[in-house]
DNA sequence: GTGAATGCAAAGAGTTTGCAAGGTT
DNA sequence: AACCTTGCAAACTCTTTGCATTCAC
């Protein structure tokens, strides 16, 4: 599967605006926060609400396709689909830029913590903070 | 310095109630929320109010001794003594319980990052998701 | 037709801020 | 005295919810 073929959402109801919200999602590169994806849509063609996107985004986490994760100290959440390929992100702390990084370091580390802690491991969330090329510059 | 020995907070003024802040934090061995620590001062015997809780962490954060976390999908931020010595957490997805981790595997990987991405690595934050054993069993 | 999805406005949680009063140096 | 810190209430941001309407099957 590679970058521009996305499975299709397949909820309860295919609804015209989760599908909307779901092709939004699925094109970005790094995680976006609900209000990104609603004013994408809302701007480009289709009207929609805000409470709407997240209730799509509700569900499609329900199903396990749209995942949220919290980077950085902001509180707002950033939301992005569950790729084959699971990523992590490097931010640049000055000028929060976010590069996506695809080599993942931490399987071994999770075997071995399912041995020493008896977790079922699931999951794994991995931010990396640093100061940018161009940031170091200035 | 082990457990019970934490420098004494330098602020720009030695207030009691910022000095109580950091000794309640200080002694935690999770990251708390800043209403867990309000009303840990709060019930035991200072009154203080919410925001200069807020205030404080806010204060020790810019000092960089205080680092906050964002932990699981929760919108509220949980805070803790940026320790010499840094952990991760492993928290369990059906009760919620953190476990501290004191083991991380990162310092070859950052190393490897610094050279690809040619980032400045700052600190890195992994939080790790299971079911814990007592879990596993219901 | 039935139940799910939507939009709107209102409510909720967590956090921040303005201001007057009190504390520290 | 000068300036930092505090408490309170109000403001703010992000997210969720109730309800009547619309849409998908």
């Amino acid at each position: 599967m590679n970058k521009t073929e996305h499975k299709v959402y397949q909820g309860k109801r295919k609804s015209k605006k989760r599908q909307l919200v779901y092709e939004t999602l699925a094109k970005k590169e790094l995680p976006v926060t609900a209000e990104e994806i609603f004013m994408e849509i809302a701007l480009k063609d289709d009207k929609i609400s805000l409470s709407t996107v997240y209730r799509a985004l509700e569900a499609f986490m329900a199903d396990g396709i749209v995942q949220k994760t919290m980077i950085g100290e902001s509180s707002n959440g950033l939301f992005e689909v569950r790729a084959n390929e699971h990523k992590h992100y490097l931010m640049c702390v000055e000028c929060k830029k976010m590069l996506a990084i695809k080599d993942c370091p931490l399987q071994d580390y999770e075997n071995q913590l399912e041995k020493t802690t008896k977790f079922k491991i699931k999951s794994h969330q991995l931010q990396v903070y640093g100061v940018c090329e161009k940031c170091q510059k200035n």
